[in-house]
DNA sequence: ACTCTCGCTTGATCAAAATCAAGCGTGTGC
DNA sequence: GCACACGCTTGATTTTGATCAAGCGAGAGT
């Protein structure tokens, strides 16, 4: 399917492109195209060579693992963010398998354009490099949250981390299935109810996707969410729900979509 | 301390370097120093802002991370790696804490020097993205470890990768301390003793450091190492004991110090 | 030699999480 | 409407891992 305008400008803004000349944009597009999947769609299975870094525009995927009969959710992409974007730069196979959610628009971008526009444009390599490193440290507080948080302080941190990105308000709304967030967030689905349950305790009631937080004060003494760990302030996400008000000194950055 | 030819030559192959030009080699280590450090030295705490990139020549350092009175090891970094490159990059506060396990020669060299050089050369910037996308699969590789093994299965994993390492003798002797060893696989030491203890079924006896691997193929049963999870294949290491064998389509890549 | 410490192991107990097994309620398709 | 599937919950049970409490043995300092 041919990239419209709109496409091409709305990936043009996102902080990968917005730094390179015009001459690695088009370069590193060349060759891109637009794909529209229906939901449960697999688009890369682990091990799979990795041909095309993906940008996912609209619609929701999920990155995920397996291992002998077991598996888990390693993150959730929402637009506007890009995924493997490691294989790509490396040219290997994927770590991960790559399915959607829901319907979603994807745009593919071959890996070797954008090689060859990194090379050429040291600015709009930096910027991958960003990128990188913002994935990196979101894997960074994904693997502190796992070995440092047992699972109902994750669930209560996640819902304090889904508050702040929903506005403040008191009451929340799960963006997914809840098997998907137990996975996500290490657990079965049984104990997730039962983390709910726990939680009735800090004033959370659940209603089906609706999550009233009762008493925010409590959750908090329980959840302790720290900054070294949660990113409360993400809003655009990159493969790990990285935000990229990362960049500049000082500012929060990372994270964790769980 | 001045850096001596031997440090800069050493320095300048590795993969990080290897690529770029003269003048953004020089440009990088700019203001870098050599220093030398005892066994236990804290070099950073989570949460610090990070002003250099560390490149460790000698010795071994562990990275790790705390919350609420737990805390735990993410990493071990062995000559010749670099460590805390993405909080560098994104010139951002460190996400893990990082101290000196035994008497280390690192060598600093100033953040913005580096950025500086990536920006002046598209060639080093595109090795620093290789870097960074190794680490990141490294992680991956990690959370996978993690989320979808229990403690013995890590361990026996673990075992199997040292072997490797090592030179495929069924002998391996043991890196670092038993307690460093459990926080690094995610257990407390009385399960890694309990762990060893399940897998003399498996034919692993162990006497000190010294760890004798008696049947193989049972252990390789319980274990059932993944490419894409364990990285038997890295020597020289970065941060996540990442090998720049990943270089290079299909070759084996990534990897788990754990 | 003698303690002291320290790293490690072992056993007993406890807590957390996975698993197994129903059951409940809603929405879909027939 | 009715059956069915599916996502979720709840309870009972088992497994896994953490915690608590000794104890052992090697090495360091006195």
């Amino acid at each position: 399917m041919p990239i419209r305008n709109t496409e091409t400008s709305r990936v043009r803004n996102i902080p990968l492109f917005r730094g390179a000349n015009d001459s690695a944009f088009a370069m590193a597009l060349s060759g891109a195209f637009l794909q529209r999947f229906p939901a449960g769609t697999t688009l890369l299975m682990e091990g799979d060579s990795v041909d095309f870094l993906y940008i996912l525009l609209e619609g929701a995927v999920e990155l995920g693992a397996s291992w002998k009969s077991k598996d888990t959710t390693l993150a959730i992409i929402r637009p506007v963010s890009t995924f493997i974007l490691a294989a790509v730069v490396l040219d290997s196979d994927a770590l991960m398998s790559a399915s959607t959610l829901e319907r979603s628009e994807i745009l593919m971008v071959p890996g070797e354009s954008l090689r060859r526009a990194m090379k050429s444009d040291a600015n709009f390599c930096f910027a991958v490099s960003e990128e990188l490193a913002g994935c990196y440290r979101g894997l960074v507080r994904s693997v502190k949250n796992h070995k440092l948080r047992d699972s109902t302080e994750r669930l209560a941190n996640y819902l304090l981390t889904q508050r702040a990105r929903q506005g403040g308000k008191d009451t929340i709304l799960l963006p997914h299935e809840k098997r998907v967030l137990a996975s996500l967030l290490g657990m079965t689905p049984e104990n997730l109810s039962r983390a709910f349950a726990k939680l009735s305790a800090q004033g959370v009631s659940v209603d089906g996707a609706q999550v009233q937080l009762g008493k925010i004060p409590a959750l908090e003494r329980l959840a302790r969410p720290s900054p070294l760990i949660d990113n409360h302030y993400a809003q655009p996400k990159n493969e790990l729900g990285e935000s990229h008000i990362e960049r500049g000194k000082g500012l929060l950055d990372g994270v964790a979509a769980l």
